[in-house]
DNA sequence: GCGGATCAC
DNA sequence: TATGGTGATCCGC
């Protein structure tokens, strides 16, 4: 290892102690790991990849995300004192806009399957059972048991360091005919609840259980647990559950109590507040690893809460439909509808195999590629005019090469043939990897704009299955999405990399003690009434997004809970008033903001000079003078705004109109959480082992 | 349209 | 000895 420079010593943790720095994917606290020797496992980790390709790769892109991180940071403290206050103004109302799409009228439940590859292969050799066991091989761990976790062992590690962890180590090949059969039988099961419910891989699904709990008088609590015993009964094999209004929201319960055990998260707004106030934001889906670490390390933000409080920042430095997502995790929002149908966009295939320079290997390699992805398009009748190949150095460094055709091709030699050109510029080359893929379909539907299109405009987020929000941004670039035709592959490697180096950085989920006292207090609050208490909880960001509420308009005490109901002022010109804005790049959040909100009042340089608003002329190379002016204008606004203007028939409007039922809301949401109110804060955060 | 990144499972 | 495969999306060019 090279000597660590002296003066980095304060500020990073190298030089003593080197692996602290190396982040890997599964150094990190999740089920089954809680007694793990986290300080050793990482110790061990970076021993048994110290020196390789791998690693010199990993510390490449470390080195990467540091200058993000550093670039950001210079960003960040650009911004002037006047910026900033504008920036909030901009996430205050934001965050109004997005607290009222809030629906509270769902109940969904996500399941999830425990260890499901390790528990299938148990249940079919019971000699396994109690011992520590992996699914997959000396390169990489599909899946362990809770035996093997208890050492450290996860999926997505490399075999051959779980074994230095864990000696006793049993590996069992990967059956993926197995683990169709008994997430079938799962499936069967999950249908009696939701017949429409979103499979997002073998071991895992969301339900909208709002009808069968309305139906049936029951709390989404006891269906839970009912379709839990149902999916054991029926395979043997337990499963987690988290119930909550909506996808993201359900999606982060079920790993609660994970393994065999549920969680439900009231539909009630302080109690969602609560609950993700102090949520880490690596919990999120769709906030990974480098996510993480940007948040946290550039704005300080680790937990959900402090994405409300940091509003100002984050509106300032990502881009519009980035901030709206970190803003919505703020609050706790996420999807509540189901996704509509989503067709494969691309099919692909790819391959590791020993490094090798040899072009005949190569070609050879290259062929088999083509031959497999043409057989998989003919199957599925696809035709596309997009081929990218994908190339892994044996320094494990990537690259992709594409190629867009005139003509429509699906034909093993076709692929071949034109695949070869591409790979003939790279050479001579090492490779570990080659991949092909094949994108832009025949029938890709893009004919009809009409609606898909539009609906995704006129959302400002869109959310996928599992209530991740589409997003994007330029140095994060961070998003998620399950595609209905689900990949039943690499199931279980649920990455989750939060660092645990900072020790008061507890995971409140996990554990049952609170020593922190303002947590305490949220918690007990949160246990209490779930009305009208506001007050009391000290400093939380639930009074600052109240106040907030309270202030743009005295009477929506109601509103806060009802959904928008207002019919769509005229949004349907969005496509073209965004084309016309000067957007540059991150400061397009204030313009785009107020576009989609307001159609009125936008900034918009006509003929890409004049300003429509008070006629000034900046040509599109005064980029900054754009930008001042268009703030100038928007304080204006916000200055009207404040003095009395009734901003609320203004919110923008998410959800379609079909489903909008109105009044019955509250009702309910009664209905569906009995236990509003009364839950002690033993029961919230109690485990709910209960074997079926 | 391309290439690099990030994320989920 | 040895660190996966499939699909999606976003951003800056």
């Amino acid at each position: 290892m090279p000597m660590a420079d002296k003066k980095s010593e304060s500020a990073s943790s190298d030089g003593a102690r080197p692996w602290q720095s190396y982040h890997t994917v599964f150094t990190n606290a999740k089920a089954g790991m809680e007694g793990v020797d986290k300080e050793k496992v990482q110790r061990v980790v970076y021993e048994m990849s110290k020196g390789s390709k791998y690693f010199e790769n990993e510390e490449r892109k470390e080195a990467f995300i540091r200058q993000k991180i550093e670039r950001m940071r210079a960003r960040s403290a650009k911004l002037t004192a006047g910026h900033l206050s504008q920036y909030q103004t901009v996430a205050d109302k934001r965050i109004l806009e997005l607290e009222a799409t809030r629906d509270l009228s769902k109940v969904w439940l996500h399941v999830d399957m425990d260890a499901f590859y390790a528990a299938v292969e148990t249940l079919c050799d019971s000699s396994l059972k109690g011992r520590p066991m992996a699914v997959g091989g000396m390169s990489m761990i599909s899946t362990a048991n809770y035996e093997a976790r208890r050492f450290g062992v996860r999926a997505a590690m490399p075999g051959f360091i779980a074994r230095k962890l864990c000696p006793e180590l049993i590996f069992v090949p990967v059956d993926f005919e197995k683990y169709t059969y008994y997430s079938d039988l799962t499936r069967k099961v999950f249908q009696t609840y939701d017949p429409n419910f979103i499979a997002s891989s073998l071991d895992e699904a969301y339900l909208d259980i709002t009808e069968v709990c309305k139906e049936r008088g029951v709390s989404g609590g006891e269906v839970a647990e009912e379709l839990r015993n149902a999916v054991f009964g029926e395979t043997g094999l337990t499963c987690s559950a988290g119930v909550a209004a909506n996808c993201l929201l359900a999606k982060v319960c079920s790993d609660i109590n994970k393994p065999n055990g549920q969680f439900v998260l009231p539909n009630d707004r302080l109690a969602v507040m609560t609950f993700i106030s102090s949520l880490p934001i690596r919990k999120i889906g769709g906030i990974g690893k480098v996510t993480e670490r940007i948040l946290t390390d550039v704005f300080g933000i680790s937990t959900c809460e402090e994405m409300l409080r940091k509003g100002g920042y984050l509106c300032s430095l990502f881009s519009r439909s980035t901030a709206d997502f970190f803003l919505s995790v703020g609050l706790g929002l996420g999807e509540t509808d189901p996704p509509q149908m989503r067709l494969r966009k691309s099919i692909s295939n790819e391959r590791t195999f020993p490094a090798t320079d040899s072009e005949a290997l190569l070609y050879q390699k290259l062929d088999e590629l083509a031959e497999l992805l043409s057989s998989d398009m003919q199957k599925e009748g696809l035709h596309g005019r997009t081929l990218t190949l994908k190339l892994k150095t044996s320094s494990f460094e990537v690259r992709t090469r594409a190629l867009t055709l005139q003509k429509y091709i699906s034909s093993r030699d076709d692929i071949y043939n034109y695949a070869s050109k591409l790979l003939k510029a790279e050479l001579p080359i090492s490779l570990r990897l080659i991949g092909l893929r094949v994108s832009q379909f025949k029938d890709d539907k893009m004919g009809s704009p009409s609606d898909p299109t539009q609906k995704t405009l006129l959302s400002f987020m869109v959310a996928d299955a599992s209530g991740n929000f589409v997003r994007g941004q330029s140095s994060l670039g961070s998003e998620t999405s399950n595609n209905l035709f689900m990949n039943d592959f690499g199931d279980d490697i649920s990455v989750e990399t939060r660092e645990m180096i900072d020790s008061e950085r507890d995971d409140p989920l996990n554990r049952n003690d609170s020593s922190d006292p303002e947590q305490r207090c949220t918690l007990i609050e949160f246990a209490g009434k779930t009305e009208g208490m506001h007050g009391h909880i000290n400093g939380s960001i639930v009074e600052k997004v109240d106040a907030l509420i309270e202030k743009s308009d005295p009477k929506s005490s109601q509103l806060k809970k009802s959904n928008g109901r207002e019919s769509d002022t005229s949004l349907p010109h969005e496509t073209e008033i965004s084309s016309c804005l000067n957007q540059k790049d991150n400061n397009d959040y204030l313009l785009q903001g107020e576009t989609s909100s307001r159609q009125e009042e936008q900034i918009l340089w006509m003929n890409d000079y004049e300003c429509s608003l008070c006629g000034i002329e900046l040509p599109s190379s005064f980029v900054e003078e754009r930008q001042e002016h268009a703030d100038f204008h928007l304080a204006e606004r916000l200055q009207k705004e404040e003095s009395g203007m009734d901003s609320r028939t203004l919110i923008a409007r998410e959800r379609s109109p079909l489903k909008q039922t109105g009044s019955g809301n509250k009702h309910k949401k009664r209905k569906s959480s009995p236990s509003d109110g009364h839950l002690p804060i033993d029961v919230f955060f109690r485990k709910i082992n209960q074997k079926p």
